[in-house]
DNA sequence: GCTAGTTGTATTTTT
DNA sequence: TACAACTAGC
């Protein structure tokens, strides 16, 4: 899915001589179609750009073409741009774009997230912040693991530290590219708190550096200190990039924001001079000191879609653009080419309750669409019945299951979801949660690979010690490590010296063979001398045959293959699908190295994984979601408690967020909206009352089509259980009033139909081989009873369609569905 | 050093 | 619920 940048290092010093151009020479080929704020975006020369583009408003049309302009107007080389992104698949797409703009490749470009190109820097200049160019990115469990461990020594735990705390503490510091000296001056020692967390932060830092290892802040933070420490190194890259744009602006943190600062410096002209002996060609891009002018900056941002600020993001990058860059143009966007006007008009006016924002209204010219539908479930499994159902005649209607896309705040809400799509044979898959990556036997396998590539990680040795088991417990490892001390070794070198230790013989061979092997692997990935001498990797193993190597002579693949847990048999699937996918890189990447590798699977985002061609139905967050757009969309869990979430209740700016993370969601869709919630919710398994979301009442009424409003689902009936007759309590944002409920009451639709049908439960059943044909009467749990008039599928796939008597048309899988035939 | 069983505890969003 | 940490017994 990722392209690796064809940028070739050996052109690093060629002439990249701009032809400066006239801004009127970027053609009207790039403007066509364009609405005039599109394209003064599009035209604008000046040193510095401000997008504001809302949701929707073509910020990417307006992106690739200004960038597709730069270049065939030759005022600037593909390789003098620098584009960021927010993920690898909008920075590959993006390529693509300008490529298809152009009609040709541009070669040289670099389009990349933060991530990746602090990556491409960091190992290209590696060796001046005394870092091993190969590396290894340590990820948030990663870190956590190293945490734990410093915690524990150090009892950090008794003062009230755990992992967590800790990590997005100096997360947040890093974020700040506050270090650890940095922060040590500015502590107060006699805090024992403060003390201890100096402590924790310190060894993390030793740590980290002792493995050559950089955390995700680290690469940004890094990057700068880079930039600021080596001058010289900072004016290659202000020299190459003659055009930055910055694509989420809304969404960067302070370091990010350095970072770019560094990027658009100008380079004073003795630098320059200097430069110019050493080879490197400046022509046409000094001015008249002799200098090189900052580069120029771009960057598109909608504060309104500012999601991130527990990550650090600043929102006042953006809103004061104009005073950080003096002379800055600002347009604005607000023309809506995504969706219709009733969905414009509800995320205008949710939008609208966050004060101290600047007034933005989304407008058009497509027409109202339908009514958003609004459900109330009883259960999450009624509300996910609800969103199958919906979607099911989405697609009888033609829309396919890749156009649809379900929403939730929290990963926790997929269960429910999953559980009745898979018994309604909804082809879904969920975007991010539990990565392929993150599992444990991948994590095995890609340690392996890390020790190889970077024999420092201790963290990754340490992994791969006992996995599989060698009889190599925690007595061992702390010998080892002693021993490693003691010497001034590292840990892999103490492995080599095993027979030092004075260990049994049995577990001295298992370490000296773990040894050996990693040494072996190692050295299939020397380049040949030709291949050294032309600085290729000519002669170098692939990837995916250092990987089966590996997997063969640790015994990992046969440990999982010949255990007696039936999940292994999964696991080494896995393992086998880690292969592939090493095959596949190898393929697609001829020239890359293992250390490629590597790092793109640590920057691998969630939505890098959507595939486009897929037949299916998306889930994600609402964080995933950002930047994605679909014909129908399902908005679920709009509970008190899930939006906003709990958690961010405490925080300053918080409920405030969570609506922007709602008005994310709601401009995500073309056509269709759907809102759904639960006046129930599973958690701790208790079972809880949820409470409608505050952000609901914001919606103006006549906008919503309630199927079964909150209302509604609380003044009817007595067979519900009693908690849910449980009033509102103070403070509950929904209130207390009978207003507020009746509000909902007044506006359902008089139709009381089919929904008492769909008070669905979890209830799930293994029906073994039962066979089942067109026109078989069942009985279903929640559904009551049907006919059968179709079956389709083999095996534990079959799936029967069903006409039942009240609620209508469903698809269920057969083997688990709760069904009886008749 | 390994395994199974038990107890305890935490549950937001992500590059 | 669900998973991590701890304990007991081999």
């Amino acid at each position: 899915m990722l392209i690796l940048d064809p940028d070739d290092p050996a052109g690093w010093r060629e002439a990249p001589a701009a032809v400066p151009g006239t801004p009127a020479a970027s053609g009207n080929r790039f403007t066509e179609g364009l609405n005039p704020e599109q394209r003064e975006a599009v035209e604008y020369r000046g040193q510095a750009l401000l997008i504001v583009a809302g949701a929707g408003s073509g910020k990417t049309r307006v992106l690739t073409h200004r960038i597709a302009g730069l270049i065939d107007s030759r005022e600037a080389w593909p390789s003098q741009i620098l584009a960021i992104t927010f993920t690898n698949k909008a920075a590959a797409e993006m390529r693509e774009r300008v490529e298809s703009l152009l009609g040709e490749g541009a070669s040289g470009m670099w389009i990349s997230t933060f991530h990746s190109a602090c990556v491409r820097i960091l190992r290209r200049e590696a060796e001046a912040i005394g870092l091993s160019s190969t590396f290894t990115i340590y990820d948030s469990a990663d870190t956590r693991t190293v945490l734990k461990r410093i915690i524990k020594e150090l009892d950090a735990d008794t003062m009230g530290f755990t992992p967590a705390s800790a990590q997005s503490k100096i997360s947040k510091l890093k974020n700040e590219l506050s270090d650890v000296e940095t922060y040590a001056r500015n502590a107060n020692m006699n805090d024992p708190q403060e003390a201890m967390f100096l402590e924790i932060f310190r060894q993390y830092t030793r740590r980290l550096r002792a493995a050559s290892a950089l955390d995700f802040d680290d690469l940004i933070a890094e990057t700068v200190y880079l930039f600021r420490a080596f001058p010289n190194v900072a004016s290659l890259y202000q020299r190459r990039f003659r055009h930055i744009l910055v694509d989420e602006y809304q969404d960067t943190n302070h370091a990010q924001y350095s970072l770019i600062r560094e990027f658009t410096q100008p380079v004073p002209a003795e630098r320059v001079a200097e430069m110019s002996e050493h080879g490197f060609n400046v022509r046409g891009i000094t001015d008249a000191s002799g200098g090189i002018p900052g580069a120029s900056l771009t960057v598109v941002g909608d504060s309104d879609q500012s999601i991130y600020a527990f990550r650090g993001a600043d929102i006042r990058n953006i809103s004061e653009f104009e005073r950080d860059f003096p002379g800055a143009k600002v347009v604005l966007l607000e023309q809506n080419y995504r969706s219709t006007q009733n969905i414009l008009s509800a995320a205008n006016a949710v939008i609208s309750n966050n004060f101290d924002r600047k007034d933005k209204k989304l407008w058009t010219a497509v027409g109202d669409g339908e009514k958003i539908t609004g459900y109330t479930g009883y259960t999450a499994h009624d509300e996910a019945q609800f969103v199958a159902d919906e979607i099911e005649a989405l697609h009888r209607a033609g829309v396919a299951y890749r156009d649809m896309a379900v929403f939730y705040r929290t990963n926790a809400q997929t269960r429910a979801l999953e559980e009745i799509f898979v018994r309604s044979a909804l082809p879904y898959r969920v975007v991010g949660g539990t990565k392929f990556y993150e599992r444990a036997e991948i994590k095995d396998a890609m340690a392996y690979l890390i020790s190889v590539a970077n024999p420092l990680d201790e963290l990754a040795l340490r992994r791969i010690l006992n996995t599989p088991k060698r009889g190599i417990g925690p007595a061992t490892e702390t010998a080892l490590s002693g021993f490693a001390e003691a010497n001034g070794l590292s840990f892999r070198e103490a492995m080599r010296s095993a027979d030092a230790l004075g260990l049994g013989p049995k577990v001295t061979g298992a370490i000296m063979a773990l040894a050996r092997v990693l040494d072996e692997a190692a050295a299939m990935l020397v380049p040949s001398s030709a291949g050294v001498a032309a600085g290729t990797n000519e002669g170098a193993s692939k990837v995916s045959d250092v990987l089966v190597f590996l997997l063969e002579k640790s015994g990992l693949i046969d440990a999982l293959r010949n255990s007696r847990d039936p999940q292994d048999e999964t696991r080494a699937e896995n393992v086998d699908e880690l292969v592939a996918q090493t095959r596949d890189f190898d393929r697609d990447n001829p020239q890359a190295t293992l250390v490629d590798f590597l790092t793109q699977v640590s920057l691998v985002a969630a939505a890098d994984e959507l595939d486009d061609a897929s037949g299916t139905v998306s889930l994600m967050t609402l964080h995933t979601a950002k930047g994605l757009e679909y014909h129908a969309v399902f908005l679920t869990g709009l509970e008190e408690g899930l939006l906003p979430h709990q958690m961010s209740a405490s925080e300053p700016g918080g409920p405030a967020e969570e609506r922007r993370l709602f008005y994310v969601g709601i401009t995500r869709a073309r056509q269709r909206l759907y809102i759904s919630l639960a006046m129930s919710r599973a958690q701790f398994g208790e079972v809880a009352v949820a409470m409608p979301s505050r952000y609901l009442q914001e919606i103006p009424e006549d906008l919503v089509d309630w199927k079964q409003s909150p209302g509604m689902a609380t003044s009817r009936g007595g067979t519900r259980p009693r908690a849910l007759n449980a009033r509102p309590g103070q403070g509950g944002a929904w209130g207390t009033r009978d207003r507020d409920l009746e509000r909902f009451s007044v506006t359902a639709s008089a139709k009381p139909k089919a929904e008492w049908a769909n008070r669905v439960t979890g209830t799930v059943r293994d029906n073994g081989d039962l066979t089942l044909e067109a026109g078989d009467r069942i009985r279903h749990v929640d559904f009551g009873e049907g006919r059968v008039s179709q079956v389709t599928g083999e095996g534990t796939k079959r799936i029967a369609h069903v006409s039942f008597d009240t609620a209508g048309q469903k698809k269920l899988l057969i083997k688990i569905a709760p069904i009886e035939k008749l």
